[in-house]
DNA sequence: GAAACATATATCGTTACGATATATATCGAT
DNA sequence: ATCGATATATATCGTAACGATATATGTTTC
């Protein structure tokens, strides 16, 4: 599923700018499994356009640049269709921050222990996120979106949260001879 | 962090060919939070060699292209280092399947029933490999990334368990009219 | 004996990312 | 009152990465 299926997803729940879409990936109820910037919204817009999967509407502004909103064609709702009838490709993660914290022997404590507390805090953000998001009125399926949301951020964060023992050293305990292992991860 | 410094990051563990890095992208202990193919890979090595970051002995076999092993440089060690020293970048993420099922209204029941259930197979099989995965003599780091995965993986397979309700359709109850809402995530 | 899987490298076309450019309006702070 | 930051809005360019494919042979499995 390319950057181009999911805008099409995207105007399936209503015309949009290019702009819109961009700051739906960023807040919207995407924004926690699909990102895309510029360098990938506004040429997939275009190529949406050329294959006529999508309509555009210039509305002239005084000051900014115009704006364009895109809407669905019927054959790009169709397109949508058929892009969400074959089989899902498996997810992609790429977390820079495992890497890191994988090679922390390479690291000094300190810069560990800063690795550490941002990506604890990074994920309390999300959740707060997710948390004060408003699902009045979405469907079942929405819903259990948001809801797999709440639960993985919510999982790491606890997985965090009780191994902070792991990288926030102690004011030089006595018995330290013990080599401290993460706390147990689900039952 | 990019496939390049990944890949020093792989070599520091000790040498290796570009086929056996690709291995360990798929079953060892980045796999669920790294990948990357041979496209990315074979570019990744012939740069770092051109930059001096790391060496390469080919080693001849008979019938088979002449495996290339590839080591760590001392000026490898220290740019990985420096790598691991920058901030690192945020966790991306991308789930095809998610929204699919965000999209699940432009489904039809079967197809939606599918996704959920490959998806919940998905997760299960990854937490299998992840508890058969041998960390004895891992140190304190690299136990903490694997308990992440159990945490994470293991949080996500219960989620989706937790729902089937949502995607197995029941053998046409009598009252059927309260709209089922996901089970609640995590307390 | 054929099909499938494993070993091993490599490249090519397409996608996507990240940074940057361009303009203006608005809002908060000193 | 002005200065910097944030928001609105589009667009492109160089680089990085992906996915598929090519090549060639050995080893299992049916």
């Amino acid at each position: 599923m390319d950057v181009k299926t999911v805008c099409l997803g995207v105007l399936s729940l209503g015309d949009a700018t290019g702009y819109e879409i961009k700051k739906l990936f960023e807040d919207g109820p995407f924004s926690h499994f699909y990102e895309a910037g510029y360098g990938s919204i506004y040429p997939a817009l275009n190529s949406l356009l050329e294959k006529g999967l999508v309509s555009c509407v210039a509305q002239e502004q005084d000051g900014r640049p115009a704006k364009k909103v895109y809407s669905l064609t019927e054959a790009g709702e169709a397109a949508l269709r058929d892009a969400l009838h074959e089989p899902p490709q498996r997810d992609k993660i790429r977390s820079d921050t495992l890497v890191m914290l994988f090679f922390g022997h390479l690291l000094d404590p300190a810069q560990r222990r800063r690795v550490y507390e941002g990506y604890l805090r990074h994920f309390e953000q999300i959740l707060a996120e997710l948390r004060a998001r408003d699902i009045e009125g979405a469907d079942q399926q929405k819903c259990f979106v948001h809801g797999f949301g709440l639960a993985i951020y919510g999982a790491a964060a606890k997985y965090l949260a009780d191994n902070a023992h792991l990288f926030v050293e102690k004011p030089a305990s006595e018995s330290d001879t013990a080599s401290e292992l993460p706390a147990e991860a689900v039952q």
